[in-house]
DNA sequence: CTCCATATGTAGATAATCTATATAATTATA
DNA sequence: TATAATTATATAGATTATCTACATATGGAG
Protein backbone atom coordinates (compact mmCIF):
# COMPACT_ATOMS: atom_id res chain seq x y z
CA UNK A 1 0.00 0.00 0.00
CA UNK A 2 0.98 3.91 -0.37
CA UNK A 3 1.16 5.87 1.91
CA UNK A 4 -0.53 9.21 0.60
CA UNK A 5 1.70 11.67 0.85
CA UNK A 6 -0.70 14.67 2.26
CA UNK A 7 -2.23 12.13 4.72
CA UNK A 8 -0.45 14.31 7.73
CA UNK A 9 -1.75 17.69 6.47
CA UNK A 10 -4.78 15.84 5.63
CA UNK A 11 -6.10 14.08 8.52
CA UNK A 12 -8.97 16.52 8.74
CA UNK A 13 -10.86 15.33 6.02
CA UNK A 14 -10.90 11.87 7.68
CA UNK A 15 -12.47 13.23 11.17
CA UNK A 16 -14.68 14.96 9.00
CA UNK A 17 -15.85 11.91 7.37
CA UNK A 18 -15.63 10.39 9.85
CA UNK A 19 -18.37 12.80 12.06
CA UNK A 20 -20.93 12.45 8.86
CA UNK A 21 -20.48 8.79 8.93
CA UNK A 22 -22.16 8.75 12.27
CA UNK A 23 -24.94 11.22 11.83
CA UNK A 24 -25.34 14.06 10.04
CA UNK A 25 -24.53 17.45 11.12
CA UNK A 26 -23.95 20.94 10.14
CA UNK A 27 -20.51 23.27 9.67
CA UNK A 28 -20.21 24.91 13.50
CA UNK A 29 -21.99 21.69 15.16
CA UNK A 30 -18.70 19.65 13.60
CA UNK A 31 -16.10 22.34 15.39
CA UNK A 32 -17.80 21.30 18.62
CA UNK A 33 -17.88 18.12 18.35
CA UNK A 34 -14.68 17.39 17.41
CA UNK A 35 -13.03 19.59 20.31
CA UNK A 36 -15.34 17.71 22.60
CA UNK A 37 -14.52 14.05 21.06
CA UNK A 38 -10.93 15.02 21.18
CA UNK A 39 -10.67 16.73 24.73
CA UNK A 40 -10.14 19.90 23.35
CA UNK A 41 -7.30 18.96 21.15
CA UNK A 42 -8.76 19.94 17.93
CA UNK A 43 -9.66 23.66 17.81
CA UNK A 44 -10.91 23.02 14.03
CA UNK A 45 -11.30 27.18 12.23
CA UNK A 46 -14.05 28.09 10.62
CA UNK A 47 -11.58 29.33 7.85
CA UNK A 48 -10.57 25.85 7.61
CA UNK A 49 -13.69 23.73 7.66
CA UNK A 50 -16.36 25.55 5.33
CA UNK A 51 -13.87 25.50 2.02
CA UNK A 52 -12.83 22.07 3.09
CA UNK A 53 -16.33 21.22 3.14
CA UNK A 54 -17.30 22.63 -0.12
CA UNK A 55 -14.22 21.11 -1.86
CA UNK A 56 -15.95 17.64 -0.55
CA UNK A 57 -19.14 18.19 -1.81
CA UNK A 58 -17.80 18.89 -5.30
CA UNK A 59 -16.14 15.98 -5.23
CA UNK A 60 -19.39 14.22 -4.23
CA UNK A 61 -18.03 12.46 -0.75
CA UNK A 62 -21.33 15.07 0.83
CA UNK A 63 -24.51 16.07 0.06
CA UNK A 64 -26.21 18.95 2.02
CA UNK A 65 -29.47 20.20 2.65
CA UNK A 66 -30.86 23.45 4.50
CA UNK A 67 -32.76 23.23 7.48
CA UNK A 68 -34.73 25.65 9.94
CA UNK A 69 -33.68 25.15 13.18
CA UNK A 70 -36.32 25.32 16.12
CA UNK A 71 -35.28 29.53 16.24
CA UNK A 72 -35.55 30.03 12.91
CA UNK A 73 -32.09 30.17 12.17
CA UNK A 74 -31.08 27.84 8.89
CA UNK A 75 -28.80 25.78 9.38
CA UNK A 76 -26.83 23.80 6.05
CA UNK A 77 -27.00 20.00 6.98
CA UNK A 78 -23.79 17.79 5.18
CA UNK A 79 -24.58 14.30 4.67
CA UNK A 80 -21.59 11.24 3.70
CA UNK A 81 -22.40 9.79 0.19
CA UNK A 82 -21.15 6.07 -0.64
CA UNK A 83 -18.45 7.56 -2.42
CA UNK A 84 -17.49 9.42 1.30
CA UNK A 85 -17.57 6.38 3.35
CA UNK A 86 -15.20 4.65 0.67
CA UNK A 87 -13.03 7.51 1.20
CA UNK A 88 -13.08 7.46 4.97
CA UNK A 89 -12.22 3.84 4.72
CA UNK A 90 -9.26 4.31 2.93
CA UNK A 91 -8.11 7.43 5.16
CA UNK A 92 -8.04 5.20 8.26
CA UNK A 93 -5.72 2.68 6.51
CA UNK A 94 -3.69 4.82 5.55
CA UNK A 95 -3.78 6.25 9.37
CA UNK A 96 -3.00 3.05 10.85
CA UNK A 97 -0.39 2.42 8.51
CA UNK A 98 1.53 5.69 8.85
CA UNK A 99 1.24 5.80 13.10
CA UNK A 100 2.54 2.66 12.88
CA UNK A 101 5.78 3.17 10.73
CA UNK A 102 6.22 6.70 12.69
CA UNK A 103 6.05 4.77 16.53
CA UNK A 104 8.41 2.10 14.74
CA UNK A 105 11.00 4.60 14.17
CA UNK A 106 10.61 6.45 17.58
CA UNK A 107 11.13 2.63 19.46
CA UNK A 108 8.96 0.26 18.23
CA UNK A 109 6.15 -1.15 20.35
CA UNK A 110 7.88 0.22 23.55
CA UNK A 111 7.02 3.99 22.59
CA UNK A 112 3.61 3.32 21.55
CA UNK A 113 2.73 1.60 25.00
CA UNK A 114 5.04 4.10 27.33
CA UNK B 1 -0.74 21.28 26.41
CA UNK B 2 -1.06 23.10 23.61
CA UNK B 3 -0.59 21.24 20.01
CA UNK B 4 1.72 22.35 17.62
CA UNK B 5 -0.51 23.24 15.04
CA UNK B 6 1.93 22.30 12.44
CA UNK B 7 2.48 18.62 14.10
CA UNK B 8 1.36 17.17 11.36
CA UNK B 9 3.08 18.35 8.30
CA UNK B 10 6.24 18.44 10.52
CA UNK B 11 6.55 14.73 11.66
CA UNK B 12 9.70 14.76 9.36
CA UNK B 13 11.84 16.77 11.72
CA UNK B 14 10.73 14.60 14.96
CA UNK B 15 11.85 11.42 13.13
CA UNK B 16 14.90 13.10 11.48
CA UNK B 17 15.96 14.59 15.16
CA UNK B 18 15.13 10.48 16.37
CA UNK B 19 17.61 9.39 14.15
CA UNK B 20 20.11 11.54 15.12
CA UNK B 21 19.34 10.61 18.61
CA UNK B 22 20.93 7.61 18.69
CA UNK B 23 23.80 8.23 16.19
CA UNK B 24 25.19 10.31 14.05
CA UNK B 25 24.41 10.08 10.33
CA UNK B 26 25.00 12.06 7.31
CA UNK B 27 21.87 13.16 4.65
CA UNK B 28 21.79 10.04 2.00
CA UNK B 29 22.11 7.47 5.29
CA UNK B 30 19.08 9.37 7.44
CA UNK B 31 16.53 8.58 3.37
CA UNK B 32 17.85 5.09 3.86
CA UNK B 33 17.86 4.77 7.40
CA UNK B 34 14.10 6.05 7.91
CA UNK B 35 12.83 3.93 4.92
CA UNK B 36 13.96 0.70 6.73
CA UNK B 37 13.26 1.22 10.20
CA UNK B 38 9.41 2.15 8.46
CA UNK B 39 9.12 -1.08 6.63
CA UNK B 40 9.14 0.75 3.05
CA UNK B 41 6.29 3.53 4.48
CA UNK B 42 8.65 6.56 4.67
CA UNK B 43 10.43 7.54 1.18
CA UNK B 44 11.99 10.58 2.42
CA UNK B 45 13.23 12.84 -1.05
CA UNK B 46 16.57 14.50 -0.76
CA UNK B 47 14.89 17.82 -1.59
CA UNK B 48 12.74 17.86 1.39
CA UNK B 49 15.75 16.41 3.56
CA UNK B 50 18.43 18.90 2.98
CA UNK B 51 16.62 21.96 3.07
CA UNK B 52 15.52 20.73 6.42
CA UNK B 53 18.78 20.12 8.25
CA UNK B 54 19.78 23.35 7.26
CA UNK B 55 17.31 24.89 9.05
CA UNK B 56 17.65 22.44 12.24
CA UNK B 57 21.05 23.40 12.24
CA UNK B 58 19.90 27.12 11.85
CA UNK B 59 18.13 26.83 14.63
CA UNK B 60 21.19 24.99 16.53
CA UNK B 61 18.96 21.69 17.19
CA UNK B 62 22.21 20.08 15.00
CA UNK B 63 25.51 20.75 14.51
CA UNK B 64 27.92 19.05 11.33
CA UNK B 65 30.63 17.87 10.69
CA UNK B 66 32.45 16.56 7.36
CA UNK B 67 34.30 13.59 7.40
CA UNK B 68 35.73 11.41 4.33
CA UNK B 69 35.00 7.71 3.91
CA UNK B 70 37.25 4.70 3.16
CA UNK B 71 35.97 5.53 -0.55
CA UNK B 72 37.85 9.44 -0.20
CA UNK B 73 34.21 10.20 -0.52
CA UNK B 74 33.65 13.50 1.56
CA UNK B 75 30.53 12.75 4.20
CA UNK B 76 28.52 15.71 5.83
CA UNK B 77 27.41 14.35 8.75
CA UNK B 78 24.86 16.03 11.87
CA UNK B 79 25.14 15.52 15.29
CA UNK B 80 22.15 15.93 17.25
CA UNK B 81 22.48 19.39 20.05
CA UNK B 82 21.33 19.53 23.86
CA UNK B 83 18.42 21.73 22.42
CA UNK B 84 17.65 18.86 19.58
CA UNK B 85 17.32 16.70 22.26
CA UNK B 86 14.67 18.67 24.38
CA UNK B 87 12.62 19.82 20.85
CA UNK B 88 12.69 15.84 20.12
CA UNK B 89 11.30 15.44 23.54
CA UNK B 90 8.66 17.91 23.44
CA UNK B 91 7.54 16.87 19.35
CA UNK B 92 7.25 12.97 20.74
CA UNK B 93 4.50 14.39 23.72
CA UNK B 94 2.73 16.40 20.93
CA UNK B 95 2.57 13.28 18.82
CA UNK B 96 0.74 11.14 21.35
CA UNK B 97 -1.40 13.28 22.05
CA UNK B 98 -2.57 13.85 18.46
CA UNK B 99 -2.67 10.29 17.90
CA UNK B 100 -4.16 9.84 20.88
CA UNK B 101 -7.02 12.48 19.88
CA UNK B 102 -7.59 11.04 16.60
CA UNK B 103 -7.72 7.73 17.60
CA UNK B 104 -10.75 9.09 20.35
CA UNK B 105 -12.34 10.41 17.22
CA UNK B 106 -12.23 7.61 15.09
CA UNK B 107 -13.72 5.35 17.70
CA UNK B 108 -11.83 5.27 20.54
CA UNK B 109 -10.41 2.03 22.09
CA UNK B 110 -11.83 -0.05 19.63
CA UNK B 111 -10.24 1.56 16.68
CA UNK B 112 -6.67 1.95 17.41
CA UNK B 113 -6.11 -1.67 18.24
CA UNK B 114 -8.95 -3.06 15.48
C1' DC C 1 33.70 4.26 -21.12
C1' DT C 2 29.11 4.41 -19.93
C1' DC C 3 25.56 3.77 -16.62
C1' DC C 4 23.89 3.42 -11.96
C1' DA C 5 24.18 4.37 -7.11
C1' DT C 6 25.88 7.54 -3.88
C1' DA C 7 25.79 12.28 -2.12
C1' DT C 8 24.50 17.13 -1.51
C1' DG C 9 22.15 21.03 -2.94
C1' DT C 10 18.61 24.91 -4.81
C1' DA C 11 14.33 26.77 -7.21
C1' DG C 12 9.75 26.71 -8.07
C1' DA C 13 5.19 24.48 -7.58
C1' DT C 14 1.57 22.50 -4.88
C1' DA C 15 -1.47 21.96 -1.14
C1' DA C 16 -3.27 22.28 3.68
C1' DT C 17 -4.10 25.22 7.15
C1' DC C 18 -4.21 29.58 9.39
C1' DT C 19 -5.45 34.54 10.26
C1' DA C 20 -8.19 38.17 9.17
C1' DT C 21 -12.26 39.87 7.60
C1' DA C 22 -17.22 40.02 6.39
C1' DT C 23 -22.11 39.29 7.23
C1' DA C 24 -26.13 38.37 9.97
C1' DA C 25 -29.34 36.28 13.36
C1' DT C 26 -30.01 34.81 18.26
C1' DT C 27 -29.28 34.95 23.09
C1' DA C 28 -27.50 36.89 27.29
C1' DT C 29 -26.36 40.81 29.98
C1' DA C 30 -26.35 45.33 31.84
C1' DT D 1 -33.73 48.22 25.47
C1' DA D 2 -29.20 48.84 23.97
C1' DT D 3 -25.07 46.23 23.70
C1' DA D 4 -22.13 42.33 23.72
C1' DA D 5 -21.34 37.50 23.06
C1' DT D 6 -22.48 33.37 20.70
C1' DT D 7 -24.08 31.02 16.75
C1' DA D 8 -23.48 30.28 11.76
C1' DT D 9 -21.54 30.54 7.18
C1' DA D 10 -18.28 32.34 3.96
C1' DT D 11 -14.02 34.28 1.26
C1' DA D 12 -9.19 36.28 0.59
C1' DG D 13 -4.61 36.25 1.41
C1' DA D 14 -0.55 34.54 4.00
C1' DT D 15 2.18 30.91 5.75
C1' DT D 16 4.46 26.63 5.71
C1' DA D 17 5.75 21.75 4.62
C1' DT D 18 6.56 18.94 1.18
C1' DC D 19 7.16 17.65 -3.53
C1' DT D 20 9.13 17.62 -8.31
C1' DA D 21 12.60 18.98 -11.16
C1' DC D 22 16.99 20.28 -11.91
C1' DA D 23 22.08 20.75 -11.07
C1' DT D 24 26.56 18.92 -9.78
C1' DA D 25 30.00 15.48 -8.74
C1' DT D 26 32.29 10.97 -7.23
C1' DG D 27 32.69 5.79 -7.09
C1' DG D 28 31.87 1.25 -8.73
C1' DA D 29 30.11 -2.21 -12.09
C1' DG D 30 29.66 -3.96 -16.58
Amino acid sequence: MTIDKSLLTGSTTMLILKLLDESDMYGYQMIEELRKKSNNTFELKAGTLYPLLHTLEQKNMLTSYEETADNARVRKYYSITKKGRKHLSEKKEEWKAYTSAVNDVLGGATFATA
